[in-house]
DNA sequence: GTTCATTATCGGTTTTTCCGATGGTATCCA
DNA sequence: TGGATACCATCGGAAAAACCGATAATGAAC
């Protein structure tokens, strides 16, 4: 047999007051009710709560003993109301799914995420990392409900898109050991000579366009880590190379590189953004330092 | 409205088997039981946690999420019902104390602290301290269950006791920079012109017998650190100084000492040992180490 | 000793839980 | 296409539990 949880409340509630009559006023019930709640809780349990020789009701070794125990499953009824309530009530959804770019900086990512955990600790977050058309497909059918991708000036019709405030810089780099770094490689078709490293997606089978002579990942890390070993030259994100490329690259110096890209966030208009979604778009598009920005709702 | 255990365990078990037949054939419970406890569970949380359109139901992301917590309250539930069981159909103790002398080697503790945390995880364990007449006194008063002491031939008639295999030397200790060592005393009559740092219990209010001369502290512990810096001579165990002394401290060399002290178990007569402090007796009376000892029941 | 607040117990009502029966429906197989 | 099967939701009724108000007993305080 179950305790009921009504139980479990009374005898917390009992314990903690030290009066049955205390307790059934906070509770707003009878306190015969709680007085015969307990008791039935006692014989369930086949444990003796309180000692009752006295005018007051004391807690037995073992009431304390379970009490502590009895707390740990109101508290996590708590947690499962709550959370309840919120999917219910607010609308909020039960998770999240980013779809992260390594064109955007994974520092402002942090803030975000402490400031997420905080808002809505009971909303699962989940991460996954894709480029270009990945990240539109992605968000699209619904795998994802938010992306961030090098910004393009077109975007399918059923996606709604916010440039952001960052913007990240794009250069071509090689490992210093590579040929073309000591033959001095200055403009693009020179370039093209040697093995490109370049994003692929999971879209495209096998790189429509350019064959051959190119390798490519859906990683920008996996990118440079190729380049690193110096299995060719590749377009990669400043920031990526300044903290994990080490010392081992070098930047060509090629007519209009590095370039400036901006992030843009994508989104679904399939639906309209829940609370959680709303929220981190609002936070993201102002930039995330300037908290004062005037977002409500 | 709390939502009924029974209630959380229906969603559980359906959620698990993925039908609402074969939880109630699980549960032993009728199918519409099954149902209409999972709907007015839905109506309770103001979620909808299966999808229905198909043959068998599906959780909704929202159910997915919840079913986590609610796995949560079940598992916490099971922990107080096992706890109980174990309270009222065993007869376990909620909880056992112990008043430790520094006089019984700590190391021996380690080894039975870790096999306690195994067999009895739900007993709170308490650990005191106190030497001699503290020690006899917790345990009479009920305040502890077990406790250990340099071994005496008498003991009260209310106590039960037990020699240990092991003993434990204790020698006389000071200060390598104190007069004394470089005095070259050798006998006890010398030493009595110095001031004694003795064991002294919370019982016998400001040390009857020995005074003026002698400083007390309830703490081998505390008479080390005393010893350390000079503030006089103790009779310290010799494990403890070769742990916590450092190399500040002399051994004396007095007719008689070391002494070899035995360390006794002791425990009231008054009630019958509960489980966990039948168990913990077994288990130090026969040494600890050969695990064989027949010891049942 | 009296008063006050507290607890256990008892009858009765309301609510919840549970069952068996029934009908509707998706899935599978002939 | 049609039948068999397993599944689910719903309904009425029975059993159990939760809850209340009233009452009596008891410890504590004055």
């Amino acid at each position: 047999m179950n305790p009921s949880i009504e139980a479990l409340q009374a005898f917390a509630e009992v314990a903690a007051r030290g009066s049955f009559s205390a307790a059934a006023r906070a509770l707003g019930k009878s306190q015969s009710t709680l007085s015969e709640s307990v008791a039935n809780l006692e014989i369930d349990l086949g444990v003796r709560l309180f000692d009752r020789t006295g005018r007051l009701p004391v807690l037995t070794p073992e009431g304390v003993s379970l009490l502590a125990r009895t707390r740990q499953v109101l508290d996590s009824v708590d947690v499962l109301k709550r959370h309840a309530a919120e999917l219910s009530i607010e609308g909020v959804e039960p998770r999240l799914t980013l779809v992260l770019s390594d064109t955007f900086q994974s520092t402002s990512l942090e803030r975000f995420i402490t400031l997420f955990a905080e808002r809505f600790p009971d909303v699962e977050l989940e991460f996954l990392f894709g480029e270009e058309d990945d990240v539109l497909h992605l968000v699209d059918e619904g795998r994802a409900q938010l992306g961030f991708i090098a910004a393009r000036p077109h975007y399918p019709a059923t996606l709604a898109h916010q440039r952001l405030d960052a913007e990240s810089r794009i250069g071509v780099f090689a490992a210093k050991s590579h040929p073309l770094v000591k033959a001095g490689v200055t403009s693009h078709p020179e370039l093209s000579r040697y093995r490109e490293l370049r994003l692929g997606t999971y879209l495209q089978g096998g790189g429509a366009g350019k064959t051959g002579l190119s390798w490519s990942s859906p990683s920008y890390l996996m990118l440079l880590e190729m380049t690193r070993i110096g299995a060719g030259w590749a377009e990669l994100p400043e920031w990526l190379v300044e903290n994990y490329g080490g010392d081992m690259l070098q930047q060509l110096d090629i007519p209009g590189w590095p370039r400036s890209v901006r992030v843009d966030m994508v989104w679904s208009r399939r639906s309209r953004p829940g609370p959680a979604l709303a929220w981190t778009l609002q936070r993201l598009s102002s930039g995330g330092q300037h908290d004062n920005a005037g977002d409500d709702q």
